[in-house]
DNA sequence: CCTACCGATCGGTAGG
DNA sequence: CCTACCGATCGGTAGG
């Protein structure tokens, strides 16, 4: 909830520098965004960007990595406010479109180029992932056994209900009238009801 | 089927060009790879690649649109062999994930960079995309039609499944035994099925 | 935060 | 397909 980009009022050109990057570096690409780029639009000069910042993949490691952590605390916000499982999936949609919405910028530089970090983080990437998509997991496992869903492949059902969370970063324009909760009950919903008819 | 990445044995080093930057792009990204790169790695000089291809834009305008026709494509022939509305959207499932397995480097390519295209090359891909997506709706349409499925929102449960299986290109390794078809019928089956229990 | 500057590299062209 | 080369621009540094 509380990401660098966001808070961090200690060193507030460092945030404008984050800030600036990740607009540019989601509308034209890590390696299409020159250092310049980003100094002209903090009106300054690209040297004096050194003296906040180590280097370009610098830049690009802190968006992503904040982002990704941020999911990760969201999510446990949202997991601590429900009580059934039910409850819980539904609060973690509604957490992750928060974010998705929210900070729609950084998301798309995150799921660009998350593969340029190297190794180190990468592998953290990796693990933040795993952890996060376990909260969903844990969810619908717990609705499972209290018997408000089937016993579905959880893994499975819970890798479909992200990749099209996820996804609506590539139709879903912000100046809809939708909010993000809105926009996960759908989601969630398609996903829970099911296409097929119930046999009576 | 035969998009031009796969066919054109009229023009080899053409094609050559293209599957050398289409594995590139994929791994590098559009701005990362150098017309230097893409040479050396076919054995020429980089200004033998301009007797073959304009620009660098140009690489990128042919791989976008070639992959984005062959979904298109791909989906008018899966239609073609279908009866009923489930059969048409299970076969539209398939197809589209063998297009994303088989031309797993290009589809990369394709959603990460589409926006670079001039707007005249945008609004195709915008309007092949409009076009693919009703393929999917009219066989849900049947499908509940004929009372196969329930009467859900057509439009939101296939941005649903077409963002489920987009999404597995993030997850995905080629090398996991589990075929295009047996993927995609994964994924339409936790849709198909849905999470809630049945009342009795 | 600036001026001044670095070597390296970029996409692309001329002219065979 | 090559050699030779272009002007522009890149990320980054030195030294205030």
């Amino acid at each position: 909830m509380t990401g660098a980009a966001v808070f961090d009022a200690a060193r507030p050109r460092y945030s404008k520098l984050i800030e600036v990057a990740t607009e540019l570096f989601s509308s034209n690409g890590y390696e299409g965004t020159t250092i310049r780029q980003i100094a002209g639009a903090m009106g300054v000069k690209s040297a004096s960007l050194y003296s906040h910042v180590g280097s370009k993949a610098d830049i690009l490691r802190e968006i992503v990595l904040d982002v990704a952590r941020e999911f990760t605390e969201s999510a446990i916000a949202a997991k601590a406010q429900a009580s059934t499982g039910e409850e819980e999936l539904r609060a973690l949609c509604r957490a992750h479109m928060r974010v998705m919405t929210g900070r729609a910028g950084a998301v798309v530089v995150y799921f660009h180029n998350w593969r340029k970090l190297n190794t180190e983080y990468q592998r953290e990437i990796v693990s933040l992932r795993r952890r996060y998509e376990g909260f969903f997991r844990v969810a619908l496992r717990k609705a499972i056994e209290d018997g408000s869903y089937r016993p579905v492949d959880v893994a499975r059902s819970v890798r479909v209900l992200l990749g099209a969370l996820n996804w609506t970063y590539e139709w879903h324009s912000p100046k809809r009238r939708l909010s993000a909760e809105a926009l996960a009950d759908e989601i969630l919903g398609v996903i829970v009801a099911g296409l097929r008819r119930e046999r009576p």
